[in-house]
DNA sequence: AGTGCGGCCTGTCCGC
DNA sequence: TGCGGACAGGCCGCAC
């Protein structure tokens, strides 16, 4: 579900509740997520306090002195602040129970998500440190993706999708950062120009900072800290908008699959 | 090394 | 109503 506003949206959601407050206790319901919750998680972050709230790609992580809790929302993730007069609900798998009487709650029907412990610096984490730069970063320009895409035969929707080369872009926004831009989704990475680069960052960064401002994109799911949804789906060009006339031309967005995944692009205004 | 799939899960929706 | 199948904001771990 989250991708990176998703992600960040949470982060600057919870951060005010969490920051600076120690951790009382954790209650696991369900250590069964993408990977087991590391049984030692509970004893090692105890007592623990949140000395800060950061992100990196879709990964939040909460410094403790003595180690990072890295946590993933997957597919169908999301984190509530509450307190314990709130029941947990059937996907309620994880509360972080803090001093103050707040709750972090991690609710992930599908388990896709993780929450995982760290002793060492997070970035040197086995799923950190392959990762790209960050999209809305001066690293990730024009250059770097012309560069980055040479000689490459998959298509230019998986190439931005892929972690290792940008991260936080999923589904959603590739599709629209590629309608911005104007290129077809299925173009050979390798067969873009350097203008051309420089346009779908560009529409990358702008997709991005907007849907932030917006606090991300609600579909079906996915709820903010206070419960409140996002409200950039109103304004999506593309994406689940199959049949529907282009905004710029008026011809009917397609809907294709590639990568098992759907891509919604205008095959007139995307070359 | 890069590419492309299978698989992990549950919930929802659609057609029969 | 019930049932099967397709589909859903991700991404690791394999084969080739």
């Amino acid at each position: 579900m989250p991708e990176l506003p998703e992600v960040e949206t949470t982060r600057r959601g919870i951060e005010p509740h969490i920051i600076n407050q120690t951790i009382k206790n954790i209650a696991v319901r369900q250590r069964s997520l993408r990977w087991p919750i590391p049984k030692q998680l509970e004893q090692k972050a105890r007592n623990q306090k949140i000395e800060s709230v950061e992100r990196r790609g879709k990964y939040l992580l909460l410094r403790l002195h003595t180690g990072t809790i890295i946590l993933h929302l997957g597919m169908s993730g999301s984190l509530r602040i509450c307190t314990a007069n709130t029941p947990a609900e059937k996907h309620d798998h994880v509360d972080f129970v803090f001093g103050n009487n707040k709750i972090l709650r991690l609710r992930d029907p599908r388990r896709f998500g993780a929450v995982l412990w760290t002793t060492k610096d997070p970035e040197k984490h086995k799923l950190l440190s392959p990762l790209g730069p960050e999209p809305l970063e001066d690293s990730f320009n024009g250059k770097y993706l012309f560069e980055h895409s040479r000689k490459r035969t998959a298509s230019i929707k998986s190439l931005i999708m892929n972690s290792h080369i940008v991260v936080g872009v999923g589904n959603i926004y590739a599709c629209e950062s590629l309608y911005i831009a104007g290129i077809n989704p299925k173009r050979k990475s390798g067969s873009l120009s350097l203008a051309r680069c420089e346009k779908l960052v560009s529409a990358i960064k702008h997709v991005l900072a907007e849907s932030i401002e917006q606090g991300g994109t609600t579909l079906r799911d996915f709820i903010r800290e206070n419960g409140e949804p996002g409200y950039f789906a109103q304004k999506l060009f593309v994406y689940g908008r199959a049949g529907e006339p282009c905004s710029n031309c008026g011809k009917p967005i397609k809907q294709i699959k590639q990568q098992q995944r759907s891509t919604f692009y205008c095959a007139r205004c995307q070359k």
